[in-house]
RNA sequence: GCCGGGGUGGCGGAAUUGGCAGACGCGCUAGAUUCAGGAUCUAGUGGGCAUAGCGCCCGUGCGGGUUCAAGUCCCGCCCCCGGCACCA
């Protein structure tokens, strides 16, 4: 075929077109047939697909063709999701001029609409995001239809649909009722630019270089003579013991404000923080521009009651926490390093005006002891990295150093019975509670690292005042959760643990957010749900999205007790119907359809959700439905990459889903999907293993043109052979099927059979292997139709079938001929030792087939029908019982495998003479075949049973 | 750090859960055939040793252990990947 892939992409379209045209895969419900409900979560239509995506979507079509096959009635639905900020934020910044962003749009909306279409007015159109969204959306219907995927495309819908609103919004009305729903406070980085929430898809290197957000405790020390405090920020409150001085940077500028109550003293930047993290709180600035230096040499009393000085330092980082911080040398090198240089330096001080002797108020203690380290840790770890000032990097190499020995192995030792002896890691937050608590502190959220947005905006940690929050953590509902992950099936079942595990560590989760497309809370509109949030329970959607389509229901008809009705069975379909207006016949019409395809039968898709969506998934099905309608089964894939190197936009590595059909196949992209790897490890798409799943394709397709016609005779022993492989790799498909073991399903209903077709023309000529493929072409077909189901599709139909392949029938079971089976292997089995003979010998001219005596083979078929091996060996005739038993001996040691029947001999000798020719060819040698009976040949007493001797003149 | 998943030939990766490790494929080697195409076909391919075959020894990140039998189970290490929560 000189066109291969053209041909393929032809008939493709061909039988896309006339599934679609027939409403092929529309089903409906049908009480007789048993149902099978699959689901893969909808894409989010900012953009193209890619073969990443991919992946989940053609597995589960091969499902949902697979058990449609098997005859359930299966729905395959499918929907988009535009929930979130993404697709607003793509929108605005292409109503905004992005110059990049419009470029990438630009780029899709041409992948998609080729020469003369009006490109600027689509992208124009994509300042309003919906369109954005809707947009992709039939670009995406139009691609997966382009792969052959049976979706029933009547129960399509966008979460932007203000029907899908009201449905999310009865949802949460549920959650709130069942007490799921809580509401406070939320800590979250926000950006001073745009004066809102930024996550990580919005921080610059977010994605490589993670911003979390750290807890700091704020400590008050309070000036001597005064009711003003300086507040000092540290991750380690414990050392509070020791605290020698204060540090503050004597050009960073401070501010005095009145914060709860009392007069504290903060840098600047840490002003702006505190009003973020405490907002509506009075935060009455007293005095600004207030410089470090005015504040050395001061004394303060530590809460403690201790007095140490103010002194200057350069390390402390205004724009960290509070900005101002207390010295620990003895566990802490920068505090160390800082005090070394103004011992070494006394214009350090002098030029504040300070006097050098303030040093001797710095008394260092040893508050922490660490088995082996003698004096002060921060000291011996300096001393031994030869650090001398504050200005060396490898400070923070030290800190890490010596917290690390301290948190694991570190005691607190100090004259305070609360906390003498405990442990640092034990210590460090009861030192903070007890200060909290006496209020002599505060926790001061601050960032691991400096961040910015990507337009540059200064982002810091916020607190949100009111946020709401789904509540994992109540425990009626994790039970429920855990039931269900104990009892569904979930496959590859490596990956129950980790279900297990995630709810166990979720707990409150915020659910919505104060921008971003999607719906709004019903009890509080100004919030938006959030984009996992509500997508959680949307299958049960689709059992009645084409009902509501079809009869034109508005989401002002779909009041909460519609929702009752059709998804709970509460209330009454008739006075359900006079309060929403929708006839009572349409409200019983969507009760049957959600019954009959309730519960999800099977959840298709990628590892990388079992830790957010598909948890979420289980749990709001738990919390909503009765337990018959809970989730049946989850199977999980690993991630796609590319040539060994993960997709990316910016590596400019990414296949879109819309060039498969152009520049692959459908049916090869299918094949390639399946066969390249099982789902739970990872698939790298490599050209060249492509082209070669091209290969069998098209060898495939050649088999069946070339088969069409075939007719003529075929040995019987190779036809019940090939006929009995057939159905042993069917059954085998379906074995690996049920283990959602897909590669070996598709090298079992493929390779495996192009190999036998391969080993017949070979061994008895390609005609016979084309009369056999013509017997079992309609089985052949049909058992494949779901990995590459238009190849499967045309030879269907060229094979005079009426009706598609897709809706047919899983063939078989077959009859199986393991005799053949057994005395084909012997035939292989041979072949491979006479090759192994002549490359010993060095050639050869002559091979006389040795086949087992008479006796051998009575004395083993006792053996073969159950008998111990030494048993049977006592029943041989006395002169050949010596012999018995070093077979039985061999049969032990696995030297010998006894055939399941042993054949006589006159068969066996059939056998051979009936591969002589073949052997023959194969090896180039004449082939005679003798009975042990009459050999004179040494050799002779070799031959057992299927595994004749051998000898080579 | 916490949670999860993994370390098997030159490479990607198999091993029905304790039962002949390396399936299948890539690559490589040799041969055949042909150049109308990214070729195709045949044989070989973990290391070592042997050889009139249907063998022997060693080998699954490292160190111990259980067992007739360990890639698989147990104990202790090392390394890699993913996730860690207003992100679709």
């Amino acid at each position: 075929m000189a066109d291969f892939l053209g041909w393929l992409r032809d008939i493709e379209a061909k039988w896309q077109r006339a599934w679609r045209e027939s409403k092929a895969f529309e089903p409906s419900p049908d009480p007789s047939r048993e149902k099978f409900f699959i689901t893969v979560p909808y894409p989010y239509s900012n953009g193209p697909l890619h073969i990443g995506h991919g992946r989940a979507y053609t597995i589960g079509d091969i499902i949902a063709r697979y058990w449609r096959l098997k005859g359930k009635n299966v729905l395959f639905p499918m929907a988009f999701h535009i929930t979130g900020t993404p697709i607003l934020a793509f929108s605005e910044r292409i109503a905004m001029g992005d110059e990049r962003v419009i470029s990438d749009y630009r780029h899709y909306i041409e992948l998609y609409e080729g020469e003369g279409a009006d490109v600027d007015a689509i992208l124009e159109s994509f300042k309003d995001p919906l369109r954005l969204a809707t947009y992709f959306a039939s670009k995406m219907m139009a691609d997966f239809d382009a792969i052959g995927y049976s979706i029933d495309w009547r129960r399509r819908f966008h979460t932007g649909e203000p029907v899908y609103n009201a449905f999310v919004e009865w949802q949460y009305g549920k959650l709130r009722e069942l007490g799921l729903i809580t509401r406070g406070d939320h800590y979250v980085t926000y950006c001073l630019l745009h004066r809102q929430p930024e996550g990580e898809d919005d921080i610059q290197d977010a994605d490589v270089n993670p911003v979390e957000i750290v807890e700091y405790t704020a400590i008050l020390f309070r000036i001597e003579g005064t009711d003003e405090y300086l507040v000092a920020s540290t991750l380690r409150p414990e050392t509070l013991f020791g605290a020698t001085n204060m540090w503050v940077r004597p050009e960073a500028e401070h501010v005095l404000v009145r914060f709860k109550g009392k007069k504290i003293y903060v840098t600047k930047e840490a002003l702006v923080k505190l009003q973020h993290q405490h907002p509506g709180e009075d935060l009455e600035v007293l005095r600004e521009g207030v410089r470090g230096e005015e504040l050395l040499g001061r004394r303060v009393v530590t809460p403690l009651g201790d007095v140490i000085p103010v002194l200057p330092a350069e390390f402390v980082d205004p724009d960290v926490a509070t900005g101002i911080v207390y010295s620990e040398p003895s566990d802490a090198p920068y505090d160390l390093a800082a005090l070394w240089d103004l011992e070494r330096d006394p214009s350090l001080l002098t030029r504040y005006g300070l006097d050098p002797s303030i040093m001797e108020e710095v008394r260092m203690r040893k508050i922490i002891e660490v088995p082996g380290v003698e004096g002060h840790h921060a000291e011996v770890v300096m001393r031994e990295m030869g650090i001398r000032d504050q200005r060396d990097p490898r400070l923070e190499e030290a800190t890490e150093l010596v917290y690390k020995q301290q948190y694991y192995n570190g005691v607190l030792r100090v004259p305070d019975d609360r906390f003498d002896g405990l442990p640092v890691r034990e210590a460090k937050e009861a030192v903070r509670d007890w200060l909290i608590s006496e209020g002599n502190a505060f926790i001061f959220y601050e960032l691991n690292r400096k961040a910015f947005c990507r337009s540059g905006g200064k982002i810091i940690v916020a607190r949100i005042t009111g946020q709401w929050f789904i509540d994992y953590s109540v425990p009626w509902w994790k039970e429920r959760t855990r039931e269900l992950v104990r009892e569904m099936t979930i496959l590859p079942e490596k990956y129950r643990k980790a279900f297990l595990d995630v709810i166990d560590w979720l707990e409150r989760r915020p659910c919505a957010r104060l921008r971003g497309l999607g719906t709004r809370l019903p009890f509080d509109r100004r919030w938006v749900i959030e984009s996992l949030s509500d997508s959680t329970i949307y299958m049960a959607f689709y059992t009645i999205a084409h009902i509501i389509r079809r009869e034109g229901i508005g989401k002002e008809k779909l009041i909460p007790e519609v929702f009752d009705y059709v998804f709970l069975g509460e209330g009454d379909a008739g006075e359900v119907s006079r309060r929403s207006g929708i006839p009572e016949g349409v409200l019983e019409e969507m009760r049957r359809e959600f019954l009959y395809w309730y519960p999800v039968d099977l959840r298709n898709t990628g590892t990388p959700h079992i830790s957010n969506h598909l948890s979420f998934f289980l749990f709001h099905h738990t919390a909503i439905f009765p337990r018959e309608h809970w989730p049946r089964a989850i199977t999980l894939l690993e991630v796609l990459i590319r040539e060994g190197a993960k997709m990316s936009k910016s590596k400019g590595n990414v296949i879109l889903l819309r060039d498969i059909s152009r520049r692959y196949s459908a049916d090869l992209f299918r094949f390639y999907i399946a066969f390249a790897a099982n789902p739970d490890s990872v698939l790298d798409w490599r050209e060249e293993e492509v082209a070669r799943a091209r290969g069998m394709l098209q060898k495939m397709v050649s088999y069946l043109e070339d088969s069409m016609a075939a007719k003529g005779g075929v040995d019987p022993h190779i036809r019940r052979w090939f006929i009995s492989r057939f159905w042993g790799h069917l059954e085998a498909a379906e074995k690996a099927f049920s283990q959602m073991k897909i590669r070996n399903f598709a090298f079992e209903l493929v390779k495996a059979v192009l190999d036998d077709l391969d080993y017949v023309s070979e061994r008895r000529g390609r005609g016979e292997a084309l009369v056999l493929l013509r017997e079992v072409a309609p089985d052949w077909l049909r058992a494949v139709s779901p990995i590459i189901p238009h190849i499967a599709e045309e030879f269907w139909h060229r094979l005079g079938n009426e009706g598609f392949v897709s809706l047919e029938r899983w063939p078989g079971p077959g009859t199986r001929y393991p005799e053949d089976e057994e005395m084909e292997d012997a035939v292989m089995g041979l072949e491979a030792d006479l090759r192994d003979l002549i490359r010993v010998l060095g050639g050869g001219r002559r091979a006389r087939i040795i086949v087992a005596a008479g006796w051998k083979r009575e004395f083993l078929s006792r053996v073969s029908e159950g008998a111990r091996p030494e048993e049977a060996a006592k029943g041989v005739p006395r002169e050949l019982r010596a012999e018995a038993f070093r077979i039985a001996s061999m049969i032990r040691k696995r030297r010998y495998e006894v055939p399941t029947r042993v054949p006589d001999q006159g068969e066996e000798i059939a056998l051979i003479e009936g591969a002589r020719e073949y052997l023959s060819r194969r090896t180039g040698l004449e082939i005679v075949v003798e009975r042990e009976e009459d050999s004179d040949s040494p050799r002779a007493g070799n031959a057992l049973p299927l595994r004749p001797a051998i000898h080579i003149d």
